[in-house]
DNA sequence: AATATTTCTGCAATCGATTGCAGAATAAAA
DNA sequence: TTTTATTCTGCAATCGATTGCAGAAATATT
């Protein structure tokens, strides 16, 4: 079922002429004339002739596509960031070659060599949970592709960066709750072999530092990513003799959802005996009872952002590339969950 | 800052032997003497040789891509179909370019050529909502692309096809909202040019008319795809003298959401006095109060099956391409917006 | 009319990997 | 030892588009 596709020179064959003025009517050149030229395309457009990509590609040495790997492609943020990326790239006819590392190291090992192969011009990533060696990265780096790192980072790599301020989230978020009168305030925390993690976590002790509020180890739960270990984490803080007046889960919507259930399910009422702040802004926080204060990551954004400082970087290709780190503040969404004032 | 990468030229070379060698070893033929073999992968690894890909494409005349186009790639249902391809095409080795058209018959039109330009050995659409004209797509077929439909398809192309039982679903979904004891069951439906929600109001239909009951053309709510205008149209029925009691939103989750959010506001006791149905179990359904009823469509189950038939298609390349239609039962989750008897 | 300039076209090499074919080197069989 | 079979290796063409260079054709300048 192979139909032969129309190439160049089947275009040039039928009007007796070469295949490289083909070529020059099909990419615009100035040198054919206009009349062959408009020959050259009607016929083209006749034939059914679509260029062939890969041939154009090996010959000029670039792919105009971009890679990117993210730890999971329907996850909200991820989805969002992607959707971003593409609605910026798609303008400039470049490609998505999108992969998943589903949080494993081997794995993305495996995607970043597939887009290396695929002479992607930029590969945009994400690293997963589990990732510890960065071999495969600097790779990226050696084989001369622009390496854009966003959200999850790996710092010592010196490559452009995208990412939130989470810090600065974290300590609004905990200093909104401190403002609103909670005391000891409980905070969930995602594994610190992740920056992300580690800089909420900052954010949460520079707020109370800076509130003079004494830290209390107790009330940090380890490694509470999703709603079942933030439920679970719940359990253990609202059994303590001396329960915690608000939960902070920087890891995730998800696991404020977690706290939610079990805290509306052991009879605390939110926001009066328990605050609830959530990380992410996902879609169902707004539709909670009560709806749950979280942090907007302006992932749509962040794609775009990410996207444009690809762009901007090719531009000024002649110029050393800096590394360059594009910080985006994320914003404090304040709902009901933590409303008991005012 | 353009590095020369390794070929497989410079391996040669390097070993005083010729690329055919090289390539052979590379490619693990038994044409290779063992211990040269590895001599050659030996030297490859030092050299980070990474094979170019576009080059072997060009020659081999596949590329081991599956190109994907979907309206709207962070929709938590195409999301969840392309995580799906993409688990099931990772094993095998394939890549996954994938393109979003905005629900723009346009755009649609551009990313299809895009990637029949790419070399794609298969496109995976589910088309945009405005989608009329479908030359693009023929055209996908007569460039001897496998083309497989998912979701939102186009009858009358013969084609392999991937879909939900939307009428089936629908049939159910009212059947139940009838065995609950509600009589006046309003329609919310999608654009009329898509037939999956052509097929869902014919569920709807039949399910009224197997249980005989009239059907009330008021009732029936054109175009009512968003939260908002799902909120929208339910101002209008639960304004009426004699307003439904039960509103199934076969559009989407969010619609019903928006059903939901209108009633609340306007005293309506949700299931008590009207009940309430989605579709597409989005993730916050469960957690709305009361829960919402929905139709599960096993998204990820749904990218696999594709991936799965394109595979399978491809093994009996031989025989002649039968058009074929592999239809996904979607499953009726009963929650309390619909609970009001047991 | 002779020369200089501009515009166009074709030739042939190139990008990197693959593969059919032919022949060399080695091993096995007679 | 000769013949046959087997295993390896290299040559050269191929995939389709692009592009530097050279020369042809057309036009402009003196």
């Amino acid at each position: 079922m192979k139909k032969k596709r129309t190439t160049i020179y089947d275009i040039a064959e039928k009007l007796n002429i070469t295949a490289s003025s083909v070529s020059r009517a099909l990419n615009n050149s100035n040198y054919v004339n206009e009349n062959t030229k408009k020959l050259i395309l009607k016929t083209a457009a006749e034939l059914n002739y679509k260029r062939n990509t890969i041939a154009s590609n090996l010959r000029s040495g670039q792919s105009k596509t971009i890679g990117i790997v993210v730890p999971r492609i329907n996850q909200n943020f991820f989805a969002n960031v992607i959707a971003g990326i593409e609605d910026a790239t798609y303008e400039k006819n470049y490609n998505l070659i999108i992969c998943q590392s589903n949080e494993q190291e081997e794995k993305e090992v495996k995607c970043v060599n597939t887009l290396i192969n695929q002479q992607v011009d930029c590969i945009v990533i994400s690293v997963s949970a589990d990732s510890h060696d960065h071999t495969h990265l600097k790779n990226v780096i050696e084989h001369g592709i622009q390496l854009i790192q966003f959200d999850r980072v790996v710092d010592e790599l010196e490559t452009l960066k995208v990412i939130n301020d989470n810090e600065q989230a974290s300590l609004e978020a905990v200093s909104h709750l401190i403002e609103q009168g909670y005391k000891r305030i409980a905070l969930l925390e995602g594994p610190q072999n992740l920056d992300i993690f580690k800089q909420r976590k900052a954010g949460y002790l520079k707020a109370l530092k800076k509130h003079k509020i004494a830290v209390v180890h107790d009330l940090i739960i380890e490694n509470a990513w999703t709603k079942e270990l933030g439920a679970e984490g719940t359990r253990k803080l609202l059994s303590m003799p001396n329960p915690p007046d608000a939960i902070f889960a920087s890891t995730s919507d998800f696991s404020a959802l977690g706290v939610l259930e079990v805290a509306t399910a052991m009879g605390f009422k939110v926001p009066s005996e328990l605050g609830i702040c959530g990380y992410s802004n996902e879609a169902f926080t707004e539709i909670t009872s009560p709806s749950i204060t979280t942090i907007d990551q302006f992932s749509i954004y962040m794609g775009k952002t990410i996207a444009n400082l690809y762009f901007q970087e090719m531009e000024n290709k002649e110029t050393e590339v800096i590394p360059k780190i594009i910080s985006i503040k994320p914003k404090l969404i304040i709902r009901s969950s933590t409303s008991r004032k005012g």
